[in-house]
RNA sequence: GGGCGAGUGGCGGAAUGGCAGACGCGUAGGUCUCAAAAACCUAUGAGGGCAACCUCAUGAGGGUUCGACUCCCUCCUCGCCCACCA
C-alpha cells in the first residue's frame, strides 16, 4: 500500500482543478441559488500568509465547498488590498518603490493560496492598486463629491509623526497610539478632503437590525454611531455686574431636568467664545487673557497620549464671564478646560457637579459651588461634599422649583417642553460619529481626482454653480443635500472630467513621505499642474490621496461582474503608461449592474473583529449612498458576517518577528500537507475563538488524514456477508448520523464538532470487525464519508476519489450526500435516575416502549430497586430520554 | 467608568433543561523492533474500595426545577471593544 505522503499528490490536484475548471463560478439561474461567499481580502505584505489568513480562507473554503456540493450557485472571489500604509511602510522600510514590490508580494500570496487548496474562481481576482479598478474609486469619489458628501476643510486631524500622515479617529488606539505602526499620535491642522458620513448616522444605525452578525460587533457600531438624544441650551453671557454682552453659549446636555443645579459653564479650548477673547474681540482684563491664552495654548500641544495619561486631573482657566441661567438667574462663571471637548455636540457643557463625577472634580478644584437637586435610591438629601456621594442615576428632584418631587423621566420631559416654549433652547439628536476624514499625505493611494483653480476661487465659482452642476442637482433631487456652507466653501474645486479617468499615480523615485503635512506627489511639477475643468486657466491638482479603506469599500461589488475585471495591469501599466485602452475595462453600465443584482449582496462574509468599526461602516456607508445615487438597488452588503478568531503563537505571545515564535504556513505545508493544517485549523476550537498554535494537535490531524488514506487503500470492493449483517446496520446508522452532523454544522461555522463527528465515525469505522476493517462498508457508503470530508480536506479526498473509486469528475463537483434513513435502532437504552442521580439504565425493545414497562422494568433493576429501599415514589418519564423516579418525603 | 463575552480534567475543547468531560493533544503501560521513530492496542477528572460499586466535581454562594455546565439573583476572575461623549 502506498503511504500517505501529501507532497507527493498536492500539486497534481490542483493542476487537475485548474486545468478542469472545478473552482469556477457557476452562474445562478432559476434553479441554482446563489451564494456569494467572501473572506475580507488581505493587503499583501512581504511577510507572506500568517497562519490566521489560513483560518479565515479556509473557512470560507469550508462554505464554499460545501455550498457547490449543494449544487448551489457559488462565487468565491480572491483580491489584494493593496494600497496604504502597511504595504507603503514594509516598501519604505526594504527601500523600494511600492508599485514594484507589491506585485510581487501579490504572486507570493496567490502561490500560497492555491497551495492551501482555496477554491477561488481566479478569472475573478482583482486588485486595488489596478488602474482599472480604481478608475472606479476615483470615479465613485467623484459622484460623491458631486452628491454633497464629501469637503475640503481645515481640520485638527490626527496625525502620525512617524507615518507622516494625517489619521482617521477609527485608526487611533484608546492609549493614543497608531493603530498600524504603534506610535503616539499628535494633532496638526491640515486641510482634509472630509466624508459627510454623519448624515447617514441615523440609517446606518437602524439598518443594523436586520444583519445576521455577531451581536458584540453589532453593538460596537451602535456604540460607535452613538445617538444621544438631548437638548441644546442657550445662555446668554454677562459681566460680573450683570450688565450684557452681545453674546450667547449654547450648551447641549441630554440631563436638562438637573438644570437647576448648574452651577458653571466650561468651554472646549477650541471654543470661538475662547478664541473671540483672546484675539482680542471680546475685551477682558489682561491677567485673565494672559492665563487664558497660556491655558489654551498649553493644552492644544498636548498629544493624546498626554491628555490620556492625565486622565482624571482636571485643569482650566477662567473667562472672566459669566453665563445666566434663566431658571433661576443665577450667575455661572464661564471657564475652559480640555476635558471638555470640541468636536462633541456643541463644544461646551454646563457644570451640574452634584450629579457629574467631572463636573464636581472640576467644581472641587476651582472652588465652585455644589447643589444638590436629585435624591438618589439611596435616600440621601444632605449637601454633596464627597465624590462617593455624587448621585448620576435617576431619582426624585428636589431643590429644582417647579420640578420638585418629579421622577427623572418626568422632570426631563417637562423641562425640555418648558425650555421649548420660552425659546431658551431646542431639542437636538447628536452622534458619536464623526465626519470621515478622507485624505492621507502619503505616496501610496489612489489619487484624489480632483483639481483647484485658483481664478474659479477668485470669483468664488464652485462646482454647484456651474450648468453642470445644476443639471446634477435637478436630475439628483433627492440627494443634493450638499448644505450651503460646504458649497460655499468650495469654490474652485472641480472634479476631473470622467472621461479622464484613470488618474494614475505616477511613478516616481521620491515616494517617501514629506512630513510637511503634503504628500509627495507636491514634488512632481508636471502632475501638479494641470488646466482647470471649468474655465481652463492653470490649477493645480489635489496631491493628497485617499486611505486604504477606499478600496475595500466596494471591491465585493467588482467581482460580481468579470467583464470589467482584469489581471493585475500594474506591470503593462508601466511598459505602456500611455496606453488607456489597456487600462480602461468598461465602467458603471449595464452589464455591471446586471452582474451586481444577480450576485450582491454578500452571502457569507468571513473576517476578524478588528474592523467592526473601520472597513465594516465605511463599506455600509458606501453601499447606502450608492443606493442613493441609484447605483445600487440594495441597502446592506453583507447579510451575513461570521468573525474569525486570531491565531496566536505557542508561547500564548503574538506571533511576531521579534519573538521567533512565527509558524511559516508554506513549512507546515511542507512537512504536513495543506489538508493537515486546514482540518487543524478547523478543529482546535470553535471558528470565533482565538487559538493558539500546537504543533503536536496540528500531528493530531495529519493522523487523522493517515488513517483515512489507509482505509481507502486497504478497502475491498466485495459486499459483506451476512453474520454481520446486524454491526453493519449499526455503522451504516452512525454513518448517517455523521452525514446529519456535518450537514447541520457547516453552515452555523461549528466546524469543531464537524470534524470531531467524522473522527468519531473513522473510530467506529476501525473497530469495526477487524482485521477488515476496510470491508465493512459498501462502496457507495464508503464514498458517502468522503464527501463529507471534502470540505475540509480537499487533496487526499480528491485523490481518493479520482484513483481509488476510478471517479471521472472531481469530488468536489459531486452531490453532497443524504443522510438516508436513519436506522431505527431495534433497542433503546433509557437511562434511569434515582432522586436525580443516575443509576442504571434499562435496555428495552421498540414495542416494550411505554411509560409503563419502562417504569416496571426500571423499580425491578437491582440497582434502582436498592436506591428505592420500599419507600414511595412518583416517575417522571421523559419520552425515549430519560426516567427519573423521585422518592416522596 | 460603560458595553459585550467567557470561566468545565494536565491542555484545546464537547454537551446549552435530561447519561458532564464527545473529539483531539499530553501522559502511563503494552505490541512490533537489536534499538529508536512511526504505527497500533489499553488506561487516563479527583477521592475511597480487592471488587461490585460509592462519594465529590463544570469560578464562589444562593434560587427555580423531578432534574441545572445550561435558566434567575449576588459576587469573584479573565478577555475583547469603547472611554473626560456632557
Amino acid at each position: 500500500m502506498q503511504k500517505y505522503i501529501p507532497g507527493e499528490f498536492e500539486k497534481k490536484i490542483n493542476a487537475y482543478w485548474e486545468k478542469n475548471q472545478v473552482h469556477k463560478t457557476v452562474s445562478p439561474d432559476g434553479k441554482k441559488e446563489k451564494i456569494y461567499a467572501l473572506s475580507m481580502f488581505p493587503y499583501p505584505s512581504g511577510a507572506g500568509l500568517h497562519v490566521g489568513h489560513v483560518r479565515i480562507y479556509t473557512g470560507t473554503d469550508v462554505l464554499a465547498r460545501f455550498f457547490r456540493m449543494n449544487q448551489k450557485a457559488v462565487m468565491h472571489p480572491m483580491g489584494w488590498d493593496a494600497f496604504g500604509l502597511p504595504a507603503e511602510n514594509a516598501a519604505i522600510k526594504a527601500k523600494k518603490n511600492p508599485m514594484d514590490m507589491v506585485p510581487d508580494n501579490i504572486k507570493n500570496f496567490k502561490k500560497q493560496m492555491s497551495m492551501l487548496g482555496l477554491s477561488y474562481d481566479w478569472n475573478r481576482e482583482l486588485s486595488t492598486i489596478d488602474p482599472a479598478y480604481y478608475r472606479l474609486t476615483q470615479w465613485l469619489f467623484i459622484q460623491f463629491f458631486k452628491m454633497g458628501l464629501l469637503y475640503k476643510k481645515n481640520t485638527p486631524v490626527y496625525f502620525c509623526e512617524f507615518c507622516k500622515t494625517g489619521l482617521a479617529e477609527e485608526e487611533v488606539l484608546s492609549d493614543g497610539t497608531h493603530e498600524r505602526c504603534g506610535r503616539p499620535i499628535t494633532r496638526k491642522e491640515l486641510p482634509q478632503w472630509i466624508f459627510r458620513i454623519t448624515s447617514y448616522a441615523d440609517r446606518l444605525l437602524n439598518d443594523l437590525e436586520n444583519l445576521d452578525w455577531p451581536e458584540g460587533i453589532l453593538e460596537m457600531q451602535k456604540n460607535w454611531i452613538g445617538k444621544k438624544e438631548g437638548i441644546n441650551i442657550a445662555y446668554k453671557v454677562s459681566n460680573k455686574d450683570r450688565s450684557a454682552i452681545d453674546e450667547k453659549i449654547t450648551v447641549f446636555t441630554t440631563r436638562p431636568d438637573t438644570n437647576f443645579g448648574a452651577t458653571f459653564i466650561v468651554l472646549a479650548p477650541e471654543h470661538d467664545f475662547v478664541k473671540k477673547i483672546i484675539s482680542g474681540k471680546i475685551k477682558t482684563d489682561d491677567w485673565i487673557k494672559k492665563d487664558l491664552e497660556e491655558y489654551v495654548k498649553k493644552s492644544l500641544a498636548k498629544t493624546d497620549q498626554e491628555r490620556i495619561n492625565e486622565r482624571r486631573k482636571k485643569t482650566g482657566a477662567f473667562t472672566g464671564f459669566y453665563a445666566v441661567n434663566n431658571l433661576n438667574n443665577r450667575l455661572m462663571p464661564i471657564w475652559t478646560s480640555d476635558f471638555v471637548l470640541s468636536e462633541f455636540g456643541t463644544g461646551a457643557v454646563v457644570g451640574v457637579p452634584g450629579h457629574d463625577v467631572r463636573d464636581f472634580e472640576f467644581a472641587k478644584t476651582f472652588g465652585l459651588d455644589v447643589i444638590r437637586v436629585v435624591v438618589g435610591k439611596d435616600g440621601d438629601k444632605t449637601p454633596i461634599t464627597k465624590k462617593e456621594q455624587v448621585e448620576e442615576g435617576g431619582g426624585t428632584m428636589i431643590n429644582s422649583g417647579f420640578l420638585d418631587e418629579l421622577g427623572t423621566q418626568d422632570a426631563t420631559n417637562k423641562i425640555m417642553d418648558f425650555i421649548e416654549k420660552k425659546g431658551w433652547g431646542k431639542r437636538v439628536v447628536t452622534y458619536h460619529l464623526r465626519d470621515w476624514i478622507f485624505s492621507r499625505q502619503r505616496y501610496w493611494g489612489e489619487p484624489i481626482p480632483m483639481v483647484f483653480c485658483k481664478n474659479c476661487a477668485d470669483q468664488n465659482i464652485s462646482w454647484w454653480k456651474t450648468d453642470e452642476g445644476i443639471r446634477f442637482s435637478k436630475s439628483h433631487q433627492n440627494i443634493s443635500k450638499q448644505d450651503k456652507n460646504i458649497t460655499k466653501n468650495m469654490a474652485g474645486w472641480f472634479p476631473l472630467v470622467e472621461q479622464s479617468l484613470p488618474l494614475e499615480l505616477p511613478y516616481t523615485k521620491s515616494y517617501e513621505p514629506t512630513g510637511t503635512g503634503e504628500s509627495p506627489l507636491t514634488k512632481i511639477k508636471g502632475w501638479v499642474e494641470t488646466k482647470c475643468p471649468h474655465c481652463g486657466a492653470s490649477a493645480k491638482r489635489e496631491t493628497d490621496t485617499m486611505p486604504n479603506w477606499a478600496g475595500s469599500c466596494w471591491y465585493f461589488l467588482r467581482f460580481a461582474s468579470q467583464k470589467i475585471n482584469s489581471k493585475s495591469q500594474i506591470s503593462n501599466y508601466k511598459k505602456n503608461p500611455n496606453n488607456k485602452e489597456q487600462n480602461l475595462f468598461g465602467t458603471w453600465d449595464l452589464e455591471f449592474r446586471a452582474s451586481i443584482k444577480k450576485w450582491l449582496p454578500v452571502d457569507w462574509y468571513l473576517g476578524g473583529a478588528e474592523h467592526a468599526v473601520l472597513h465594516l461602516l465605511y463599506s455600509r456607508f458606501w453601499v447606502k449612498a450608492m443606493q442613493d445615487l441609484g447605483l445600487l438597488d440594495f441597502s446592506e452588503p453583507f447579510l451575513r458576517l461570521r468573525n474569525v478568531g486570531m491565531v496566536i503563537a505557542e508561547d500564548h505571545r503574538k506571533m511576531s518577528k521579534s519573538f521567533g515564535n512565527i509558524i511559516n504556513p508554506d513549512d507546515v505545508v511542507l512537512e504536513y500537507g495543506a489538508d493537515a493544517l486546514r482540518i487543524y485549523e478547523m478543529f482546535m476550537a470553535p471558528f470565533n475563538q482565538e487559538i493558539a498554535w500546537s504543533t503536536t494537535a496540528l500531528q493530531g490531524a495529519y493522523r487523522f488524514l493517515n488513517r483515512v488514506w489507509k482505509i481507502y487503500h486497504s478497502f475491498k470492493f466485495n459486499p459483506i456477508t451476512s453474520k454481520i449483517e446486524d454491526d453493519k446496520k449499526k455503522l451504516i446508522g452512525k454513518l448517517n448520523k455523521t452525514i446529519q452532523k456535518v450537514t447541520d454544522d457547516i453552515p452555523q461555522t461549528k466546524f469543531n464538532t464537524a470534524i470531531a463527528a467524522m473522527m468519531e465515525f473513522l473510530n467506529d469505522w476501525e473497530r469495526f470487525n477487524k482485521p477488515l476493517a476496510s470491508e465493512s462498508l459498501d462502496v457507495d457508503e464508503a464514498k458517502k464519508f468522503l464527501q463529507i470530508l471534502a470540505p475540509f480536506a480537499p487533496f487526499i479526498t480528491e485523490e481518493i476519489w479520482l484513483n481509488v473509486f476510478g471517479e471521472k469528475n472531481s469530488i468536489h463537483l459531486s452531490n453532497w450526500p443524504k443522510s438516508g434513513d436513519l436506522v431505527v435502532e431495534e433497542e433503546l437504552k433509557i437511562p434511569v435516575q434515582v432522586d436525580g442521580r443516575l443509576r442504571s439504565f434499562v435496555v428495552l425493545s421498540r414495542q416494550d416502549l411505554s411509560e409503563k414497562k419502562i417504569i416496571e422494568s426500571a423499580v425491578k433493576d437491582e440497582k434502582v430497586s436498592k436506591f428505592i429501599g420500599g419507600k414511595k415514589y412518583k416517575a417522571i418519564y421523559v419520552k425515549g430520554k430519560i426516567l427519573n423516579i423521585v422518592l416522596a418525603g
